[in-house]
DNA sequence: TACTTTAGAGTTATCGGTAACACAAATTGA
DNA sequence: TCAATTTGTGTTACCGATAACTCTAAAGTA
């Protein structure tokens, strides 16, 4: 590997030259610069970051971690960091949790030992605590996308999770359904904790009834296994004409396993749930849903985040910026007569 | 930031001592080595990671470069990696290049800097080959995934794109499609050439008519503008009935154009596409399309990539894995009479 | 008993850069 | 003309870790 000193031996100049030529620092004379230039292109030079950042104690490093690669409202707020982060000429890599601890936590220890300058963290859920407060000791700034964490003061960029909820209820009444169940996320995700409120309170709102077995606590991410779905429906209470999904994840693996049941939606079942399918929603508009603005949670955050980096605490107390989510109706759902 | 060196004093023993607690190496009594452990964890130390990799030239991370993070496709294959990468004890870092090359360049550059083991390179195309040569120059293994580039050698994954244009358009032919025309990537993407070739070779065997109208050249990354896309389906000739895109993206948005202008599909025109659009596709069995085996293509890339990584010289001559692909009819192609 | 081996440490040099300071030659100013 | 600047470049120390070597005391051996 080409380094610093080999470049300066071949150009008969100081390291030192060679470093101010590299980071243009320093007075440098024009012959010098271009002899030095010359001699690192021949060589193809390429700096080694780890020297550097050691010595320079930054890494111009950012980091994204989500929960689910595979999902679109994931991948959408992915390309929105990433263009906040290109914007402000700052390298962004990904990783991703599977909303898993313990990958999750491997990859805050790679970013603590890579020494990033920042983090974009959506965390896999309460238990991240522990995660964040390492970033926290180790001054690493990170902002939270998507999902608070008890005991965590940070900047954040959140859905109104609790008002979608509302809305899909309400949606859900208004076309007629009186028995509505709900498959969530595991409830140490705060968004499955508001999504639940939501709905027991809309219930209560609307008067329609609650009961407990027409509610599953499981979790956000794909599963291979769907038994644990196909018990819940079974166990679910027979005036249920509806079931809203915590995210769209959830609602797909619903409406897999009614089908190999033969259970079709709506006819059979209408379904509604939070965030879209990307692209693929607009050619074949089937899924009802809760839309957030999934490039905006990037980018937002994305910009908490370098403002964080470049001001530290005079960029002021944490800020909370809450995206508002939209109702879009599409075919999932069953407009039920008065036999319903 | 803790060091080495902290710990050394707050427990009485040299930095060596601390380093050979650290990596498990070297003679230490379990006395000063439990002293030692309970002194990090008391101050919370993490190794700083450029050191390390600065004296040991090795930083035991991997990097896998995708071209368009929204696509299902790309996002299954980055899952497959990831496992495979786990698998071995690897750490997986992911960089989207968005079908551009002055995103790859950077993502290279961070690569090349950062000094990563190796790479999984999903390539924007032939115009890749520089930064392939850039990271050949720099002894960094890499894998392609597919995609190939015209003057490289090196292990690589790829789909048999020709064999999958062939069999679209069989499909179409069978169902009665005489007139077939082709939204294809960028000619300077393998597949899109491969794709090319297929479907001309099909057209001619199954002898249908060619028409140079009929074929789009643009790009397979998502766009906000769609009127090139417009435009090409004014042009095309008036007995084209069904078309090919050349992957599940531009499958979507030809539909999203037709339909904003009152044209259903397949009642107005039919469509199929490579690739699959992920789970979503189950639930409501929608495009036609050829699927490729997207996690395989990420978890024996990475499988070669980590041979590579261990035996170097060893792993043998290049390996060229080419995955089957499989053709899987759903409702985006209409059946035509003798009428069509 | 005296010599060798081994266990359990410490010392020093180094990885590839950069900051801070030093210094000679060229230029400026009174 | 000579001191004061300025310009261009080199020297040294250090960032935080590890490899290779050294050293001492205890244990083993003939």
């Amino acid at each position: 590997m080409v380094t610093i000193y080999d470049i300066a031996k071949k150009a008969n100049v100081s390291a030192m030259t060679v470093s101010r030529v590299i980071n243009n620092t320093g007075r440098i004379s024009e012959k010098t610069r271009a002899k030095v230039k010359r001699v690192m292109d021949e060589l193809g030079y390429v700096p080694n970051q780890m020297a550097r950042s050691l010595v320079l104690q930054q890494t111009h490093l950012l980091f994204l971690l989500i929960t689910d690669i595979t999902n679109p409202f994931y991948t959408t707020l992915a390309r929105g960091a990433e263009d906040a982060a290109q914007k402000h000429g700052f390298r962004l890599l990904f990783g991703n949790s599977d909303e898993k601890l313990a990958k999750e936590r491997d990859y805050i220890d790679t970013i603590l030992k890579t020494r990033a300058d920042g983090v974009l963290v959506a965390p896999a859920g309460d238990a991240s605590l522990p995660h964040l407060e390492a970033l926290r000791k180790h001054g690493v700034p990170f902002v939270l996308l998507d999902r608070e964490v008890p005991g965590v003061d940070s900047d954040i960029v959140l859905g109104d999770s609790k008002e979608g909820a509302h809305r899909l209820v309400k949606h859900l009444a208004d076309m007629g359904h009186r028995h509505i169940a709900l498959i969530n996320g595991s409830l140490t995700a705060s968004t499955a904790r508001y999504r639940l409120e939501g709905y027991r309170e809309a219930l209560k709102l609307y008067d329609l009834e609650y009961a407990e077995e027409n509610v599953l606590e499981t979790s956000f991410e794909p599963r291979n296994d769907l038994t644990e779905i196909e018990h819940w429906l079974d166990r679910l209470r027979p005036e249920v004409t509806a079931i809203i999904a915590g995210n769209n994840v959830l609602a797909v693996e619903v409406i897999r396993t009614l089908s190999a049941r033969g259970r079709r939606v709506p006819d059979d079942m209408s379904i509604a749930c939070f965030d879209e399918w990307a692209a693929y929603a607009e050619i074949d508009p089937f899924l009802t849903v809760i839309s957030q603005q999934a490039y905006q949670f990037g980018y937002l955050g994305m910009q908490l985040l370098i403002d964080r980096i470049r001001d530290g605490e005079a960029a002021g107390p944490w800020k909370k910026i809450v995206l508002p989510s939209q109702l879009i109706v599409r075919r999932s759902v069953r407009r039920l007569g008065a036999e319903g």
